[in-house]
DNA sequence: GTCTATAGCTAGATAGAC
DNA sequence: GTCTATCTAGCTATAGAC
């Protein structure tokens, strides 16, 4: 008879998350992440098959809170829910510096891979909705690519001037959101 | 006396280059580019003090090649110098899909870093410049953002389904250059 | 400036007892 | 399921001869 559990993949993936936010991909090691569950390194191969299944669990768990994040602030705003979403997914991204940068390092390589992107999603694709499901998809696209692009700039430091930050991200946003929900030429 | 150096700064660079691009930056490792370069390690740390400063050059390598190829692509189209440019600088990070991330994941550090990024987005601002040097940095950041967005999550894997990425980038694109050169409201 | 040899470290993962 | 002990593998970097 085995001994109780003293962790479960849950716990391993949130304690995964926090050393990973406070220290870095690179420094998360095995060792370090069992240790800091009180427990040693080979009882997580009790749990997952190896560190790269970890990772995984962790960027899967990103996905879900972040479509989670998308959809509440969507749901909730008073006024455009495009930019509420631009909002809420840059300070997600803000959140979670180090965690981030995860969700775009993996290629998808199976199926569940692509369905948890695409749950992620779901909450802007719906808003084009109206727009057919081609049209939704693409416009969906683009502003998801604007918004991904000035927060990884933004983390990895390339907008060194400061000024002005602020105010250009509202314009991205501005200008996007008005161009995309207006009727297709 | 010593004996005749049989490599050069620049080979070593060069020859990184072509491994980082062949197997990703990860699986770089001194030994391996050493070997490349028909040496051994320790040749290398007496070009460049450590692997970091390796990295580090290569850097600053894309960072220029990246600026020529823009400014050459701009100053040759006889048409929407901006779509060239982001044409172009698609064309160059799906040219180099693995060494392409490195110019978003290391924080510039000192002043040269800085200046070798700056230079690289020069022509882009430099179309802008009859805004004013303020709203011309605001909207090279705009444009800057959606490009680097975009392919970043196009060598991600992040649009899975494959049809229409051609038309969300051209979309994006042409909606940004319209909005961001005609008059401030 | 290149070489041989090696230090010194860190990592992921497994075997087998309890 | 957790533990101790260990294996294997890889890496960056340095010392010192030529």
């Amino acid at each position: 008879m085995g001994r109780p559990p003293k962790i479960s993949p849950d716990q391993i993936i949130s304690a995964a998350r926090g050393l990973i936010q406070e220290h870095g991909t690179q420094l998360l090691s095995v060792d370090a992440l069992a240790t800091s569950l009180g427990v040693k390194a080979p009882s997580l191969y009790k749990h997952f098959p190896n560190k790269a299944a970890i990772l995984r669990a962790v960027e899967d768990s990103l996905f879900l809170e972040l479509g989670d994040v998308l959809s509440e602030a969507m749901a909730t705003t008073k006024g455009d829910r495009i930019a509420a979403g631009c909002n809420a997914y840059r300070q997600f991204a803000k959140d979670h510096q180090r965690l981030y940068p995860l969700l775009f390092t993996s290629r998808p390589d199976d199926e569940e891979a692509i369905r948890v992107r695409l749950t992620a999603a779901q909450p802007l694709i719906k808003e084009f909705s109206a727009f057919g499901e081609t049209a939704a998809l693409k416009k969906a696209r683009v502003i998801t690519a604007f918004v991904h692009g000035f927060v990884s700039m933004e983390l990895s430091g390339a907008f060194h001037l400061g000024d002005g930050v602020e105010q250009a991200f509202e314009e991205g946003v501005d200008q996007l959101s008005k161009t995309l929900t207006s009727p297709e030429r």
